[in-house]
DNA sequence: CGTTTGTCTTTTATCGACAATAGACAGATC
DNA sequence: GATCTGTCTATTGTCGATAAAAGACAAACG
């Protein structure tokens, strides 16, 4: 195998998904800004429909043939980008506790462990390693650093001087800034989550990282925002892997998260 | 090829000065430790070593049998490690003029010119990412962001917050701590290229990075200090790059530093 | 008994090859 | 005349292979 063909895949279980709402399909250029991809990928999409009987094709005329069924779509492990698989299976070694700090990492053991060659394992690393959490020895082995109290101080320490800059860089937004209405709609949503806790409390980390990431951008600072990245994938992985409380420490976090919105309209410089 | 044997090359080279100075060599483990190297390739410079007649070796007799010429040597072209060649070329045609803001950039076409793998492109462009100077379209190209004026300032935003938090850690630092002699060894060396500051303001590069880095270390945050890594590249290449005033830049620039070591040491808040 | 050496195995760095995907251009179609 | 399609080329993502370098272990040495 050269590459692996999960764009195709992906893009065309999202498009199935636009089959199910409306019968006629677009044009292949529109397609593929639709879906993000490039139009050789949107006529590989085209031949496959064919292929399986959803569609007629020829030139313009695309004619669906039927409502698509779930056997229809490509099984989600195989729409996931090789880094992606990579990055949970990475992380999941992590936060599992099957890796003390001070532990070496090998590269073909890795890649042996996924089932995946070891430039993928390598090019993963390289990016990873900017998020603190291993170190490389050149010539030689990987470094786990961990998952420690150290990593969350530290990271907690610039988290906390970023959002500060952030914020009151957005608190100097000029009243007819776009940025006001999406803050509204932010609150919206917080509302709306908060009314229905007992159901929606999970919704809140997405909703979490929206928000963070939407008050950094104020900053206009690529160091800032990119820093974001560091912050939302070691949330992301830490409560996916301890939700104990979720409900409370959710529900806390929400009203916290209100005041602060209510702060930042206010232009209170603390925040 | 495989893997350059460039750690081999550098090695050998760093070997024969120090028999320059010393006629008799250590044991292969303290041999491999001054170095840096593993004992495969100590063996490998001993056995090269022998080859060219500078040595006789059998087991732990090593007779030195003449000094080392400069055709012993290996050219420095060939002791360089690939990812030192790429950065050097791919920051030469930034800071050239050659590459506008915006600019797609092309693996094949950079490994091409640099005459390596498009691996070792790759692998550099992604560590090379995390300066902010490039990004990634996945599936496609990488994009130029550019050394602009927004980047610099955004650097420098970021500079003054981690420069003020790790002055103000390096302020608590207790009075017994080993940190207050490398500072005064630091001044030193400041009094000493401003004494001479004619022949030698061009030290202060080097004298600036060491300095900054020994600050931002008191921080204790790996955040902090690998930023630092970013300011350093950039002030380094700009540097090199524009070297006009470049005298009485270093020696204001000298100046600061004593006022700044003597805030430090006067545990003033205040940068 | 602690090093040092000889020998062997393991791991990393780098290459070229090839399928997936993006993208360019001219002719066809509305 | 603008957009769409057919076709072709260019570029990226991923793999396995291989030489360099690291490192493990037992026997030899002092």
């Amino acid at each position: 195998m050269a590459k692996q063909n999960t764009v195709f895949k992906d893009a065309f279980n999202r498009c199935l998904k636009l089959l199910e709402q409306t019968a006629n399909l677009p044009s292949e250029p529109e397609l593929g800004s639709t879906l993000g991809i490039s139009r050789t990928t949107v006529r590989a999409i085209l031949t496959r429909l064919e292929e399986v009987g959803l569609l007629t094709w020829e030139k313009r005329r695309k004619i669906v043939l039927r409502k698509p069924v779930a056997s229809d779509y490509f099984p989600t492990e195989e729409t996931d980008s090789l880094s992606e698989i990579i990055e949970r299976s990475f992380m999941r070694r992590i936060l599992d506790g099957g890796a003390q700090p001070g532990m070496q990492i090998n590269e073909l053991e890795l890649a042996r462990e996924i089932g995946i060659g070891t430039t993928g394992v390598r090019e993963f690393l390289i990016r990873f390693s900017r998020f603190g959490l291993i170190e490389k020895r050149p010539n030689s082995h990987w470094v786990l650093k961990g998952f420690t109290r150290e990593f969350a101080l530290e990271l907690t320490e610039v988290r906390e001087m970023f959002e500060l800059r952030s914020a009151a860089a957005f608190a100097h937004l000029p009243p007819d800034h776009a940025a006001w209405h999406e803050l509204e709609a932010i609150e919206a949503r917080h509302h709306a989550i908060l009314a229905d806790i007992e159901n929606r409390y999970l919704d809140f980390s997405e909703l979490d990282e929206r928000f963070h990431l939407f008050v950094h951008r104020a900053s206009k600072n690529r160091f800032i925002v990119d820093f974001y990245d560091v912050i939302a994938i070691v949330f992301h992985y830490h409560y996916q892997w301890n939700k104990t409380n979720a409900r409370e420490r959710n529900a806390r976090a929400l009203e916290e998260h209100l005041a602060y919105i209510a702060a930042l309209r206010s232009r209170d410089p603390i925040e």
